[in-house]
DNA sequence: CGTCTTTGACCAGCGC
DNA sequence: GCGCTGGTCAAAGACG
């Protein structure tokens, strides 16, 4: 995988998609009022949006310069794909007003990649994403010194799922992460993650209502659908939000917060008359 | 002893 | 057909 002259370079270097789970941790202090908690999830549905507007814009840019490219594997065209969508692609869409080429629109489904910050000092190739993982290979590639790591879900060859890891060449504290396929069972780590934002039958006699709240990356790509319903068709979006979930759903500090933070705007609504049927977005609007 | 990682060899796809 | 490259395999070693 040559980062170089795929469309991953655009979005290394034009855009900067970096989560850092670091600083996320630090900024949701168990001092933080459930209010600033709402706040904050307001804003950051903003910054999803606008980083996704951005993101279209790096990736139509670098659409536009593929004419350039020089020989490249098939198996090299990077597929900027996110999670369930098999057979969606990039194929068949038009983002913003750059075309598409054809010779480029034969896309893996459920391909998806996301940058990760860690220690510069820290020369692993490990990344910890909540599921167990078999290395099977590695490799020092043409256009990157540091080597590409290969990993198969640990439950293969039930679970198809591959990653592979490597170092970012221009930034050596940014870890590349690529997934090919989807996972066909529980991440474990979350198992335990999930609240309730459901109608619950039992708790009838209660004025609060009992909810379920899926908490999984694959259920927050559509709390973010409702956000920006304008955007939803992309299939960028969801590789914004399943990066900027899966590491808010493992601060544990944040997800405390957000525990508390929803009841109270539920009882808000409650008192309101307006409890059936609530959308996240209507809750934190 | 079982599991995981390392690493060289091998294979397949692609361009020339 | 050949060489280059990325991806995978599998034996050997490390580790708990």
């Amino acid at each position: 995988m040559a980062g170089r002259d795929s469309n991953s370079v655009d979005i290394d270097t034009s855009l900067s998609l970096v989560i850092d789970s670091n600083s996320i941790s630090n900024h949701y202090s168990t001092q933080t009022p459930a209010s600033d908690v709402v706040a904050e999830l307001n804003k950051v549905s903003k910054e999803m949006k606008k980083m996704t507007e951005q993101l279209i814009d790096a990736l139509g840019r670098s659409h536009s310069n593929e004419a350039n490219l020089s020989r490249k594997r098939s198996a090299e065209h990077f597929d900027v794909v996110c999670g369930p969508t098999s057979g969606e692609g990039i194929e068949g869409t038009n983002i913003g007003q750059y075309p598409i080429k054809k010779p480029r629109l034969v896309m893996k489904p459920n391909v998806s990649m996301i940058y990760v910050r860690t220690q510069a000092s820290d020369k692993s190739l490990v990344h910890k994403d909540g599921y167990q993982w078999r290395k099977y290979g590695q490799k020092v590639t043409r256009d990157n010194p540091s080597p590409r790591a290969y990993f198969k879900c640990s439950l293969a060859p039930i679970c198809p799922v591959k990653k592979k890891v490597q170092r970012s060449v221009e930034d050596l504290s940014l870890l590349i992460v690529i997934y090919e396929g989807k996972h066909n069972h529980q991440n474990p780590s979350e198992a335990d993650l999930t609240l309730t934002l459901l109608p619950s039958p039992t708790s009838s006699t209660s004025s609060e209502p009992s909810f379920a709240l899926d908490l999984t990356p694959s259920n927050l790509c559509n709390f973010e659908a409702k956000i920006s319903p304008s955007i939803s068709s992309s299939i960028y979006q969801k590789l914004l939000v399943e990066q900027m979930a899966s590491f808010l759903i493992k601060d544990p500090k944040f997800t405390a917060q957000l525990a508390i933070a929803i009841p109270d705007r539920i009882q808000q609504h409650a008192s309101l008359g307006n409890c059936d049927n609530i959308s996240i977005k209507e809750l934190f609007m």
